[in-house]
DNA sequence: GATGAATGAGCATTCATTCAT
DNA sequence: AATGAATGAATGCTCATTCAT
């Protein structure tokens, strides 16, 4: 007798969980090409085979792990977007890239990466240049408005947040993240005194 | 008639330099590991079997050209320490970086991936870390003293240095890198008037 | 209620023979190699674990459609058993296994590549030589006698059909088998005029 | 100091050919697709790497034995043209062609069966129909015209050599050659006498 | 020093087969 | 009887490295 079908999806839905966990932990840690599809599956606790019941071939896993953190980004600074002054917003951005860096590190290191090697990625080449034009807009919109003031601002913001990013992976908890981040809001998100 | 021993030695040193030259595009454009000994071999003009003479192995020519960006870098910090006044020497080495950022993009992008790949360079791992010690004992001295305020500057100024390299690398000339000279160095290089 | 038997046994003729059906098809032409169980499975409408019901391994399955071809074949010769007249008899013969040529190609086209494979069927080499042996003594039976005469010309009638065999499968339509049909029938079915 | 280019040549010839050799045999014998890529090295006498520096593919190699085979056929067809006498030339190209099945049986074979399989030959197909498109043509000469008669003429020829072919595979040195030789020669180069 | 043929461990991927339900 | 998730041995292919010349 046959399982039922939501059996099959249960199934499913769960070694394909653990691939893309074992994925993100070892393409993060390890690099993508470091990453043998042996070891991959050995993490995840399933067999080599099984992989490909899932995923078309290794890349494919990548893929779909960046898809899945594109799109927490982008849930994320869209959750905020119902804060209606521009200070408060931008701050609240701020603390939730800062929290996603700290609990998230191996996503945020896994596109950083990505990034940089144009060779992994060269058909999602798009996917990535999306992602940082909308990183641009969202930055300009953050700020205020389109003027060359604020872009230069958020560009300056977007990079501090990169480097801030690259500087953790690195050098991990002794890296000072809450002092940075109470130094980045207080220079970017207090009120100028109005000239009198 | 046998060659003098300085003719030997000019063409070791051609050729060494050949591999490094040709290592160092194709590692950074390719990446390490797409980077087949063969294209290497083809993009320096010479054979295969003569990189061996030069090196030990792969990671060995990685290794080296890594060495020599560190040396680059350090040469450059180190020559500025001439300038005696805080805020100059500053400007003079963020100065230094963009134009380094600029003119060497492939030393830079090789030198970030690496950084975040600890699966290349595994052994090499206390280069990197030495490499960045440094560049926090440097950035201390840039801004003045080893006080809580220079600390958070300098890492401040730090990472919005590797953000904007990053950025930089990710969107080409179209990234507005003058106007952010322009900006970090009104920002952190601009004497604060003094309280009344 | 439960089901009678005989309907069981319906159920499980039919789902045999769809997968004999997508067997014959594939394997003929894909080739056995290329075809997977998957595939079948997929071609045949049913579960790819259902095949393993009916069939030990993928190789039985070929040898099943191997042994209905023969049955098949046998079928036909020994159907024109009844037929007394040597030169008619021949005719019969050659007639029904030019249509069997046309309407069955597939399994016409199978049997032909898997005499010529031993890869695949290496124990089933007996069937093939069983079969191959009948056609011979078919064959002399056919023409007349066991004599010397007898046995060339089934040898080149047999071989004719072969060959035939083979262009039209690799021609197809535009093999022009009606013509080479009446002229086979001229050569070897007309009563040779008796020497006055 | 290097080898000269001559040496490399011949080394690289040498390899070739022993690849070749075992692959004939093995595609021959085994079948393409049964013959691995670690067997045929084995049997070559070399390593499996060796193999990808002389053919890009499994199939390259297969393209490469497929288009040897062809020359040899060609040329030995055109080796006879010089014959003027048609009756003869017919019974010269007869007699070398039992003579190439003879000393060539795993070329004639492995024609055959990949002239069958569609899978392999795929993009080949070209090749194949040329090959047999020249074969009509040659058909057409051999027999006279291109009138009716001589088409089927020719088409009878071919497709007796080409099943005695596939009996000959198949049964081997029992299967009697000279005499069927013998027959066809009597058949179609006997000088047809006029009718008075 | 210089060459490129040769090696073989390692990799991604496929697929016949098993098995819990 | 029927399903399809799961397994793992086997395969084609790559590439850093060695070595005879």
């Amino acid at each position: 007798m046959p399982r039922r079908p939501e059996q099959f999806e249960e199934l499913r839905e769960k070694s394909r969980e653990k691939i893309l966990a074992a994925a993100l932990e070892l393409f993060a840690n390890k690099g993508y090409d470091a990453t043998s599809i042996d070891s991959l599956a050995k993490k995840a606790g399933i067999s080599k085979g099984l992989i490909y019941n899932y995923f078309e071939s290794k890349k494919s896993i990548l893929i779909a792990i960046f898809d899945d953190a594109m799109k927490m980004g982008e849930d994320m600074i869209m959750g905020q977007m119902s804060v209606k002054d521009p200070l408060l917003r931008k701050k609240a951005i701020i603390e939730l890239t800062f929290a996603m860096i700290k609990e998230r590190p191996e996503y945020v290191k896994l596109l950083t990466v990505m990034a940089l090697q144009p060779g992994v990625m060269a058909e999602t080449k798009e996917f990535t240049k999306n992602a940082y034009k909308k990183t641009g807009e969202w930055s300009k919109v953050i700020t205020g408005k389109g003027k060359k003031d604020g872009l230069i601002e958020s560009l300056m913001i977007g990079a501090l947040m990169d480097g801030i990013t690259l500087n953790f992976i690195m050098y991990g908890k002794q890296y000072p993240m809450e002092e940075l981040k109470k130094e980045i809001i207080r220079i970017y998100c207090t009120p100028k005194k109005s000239k009198k």
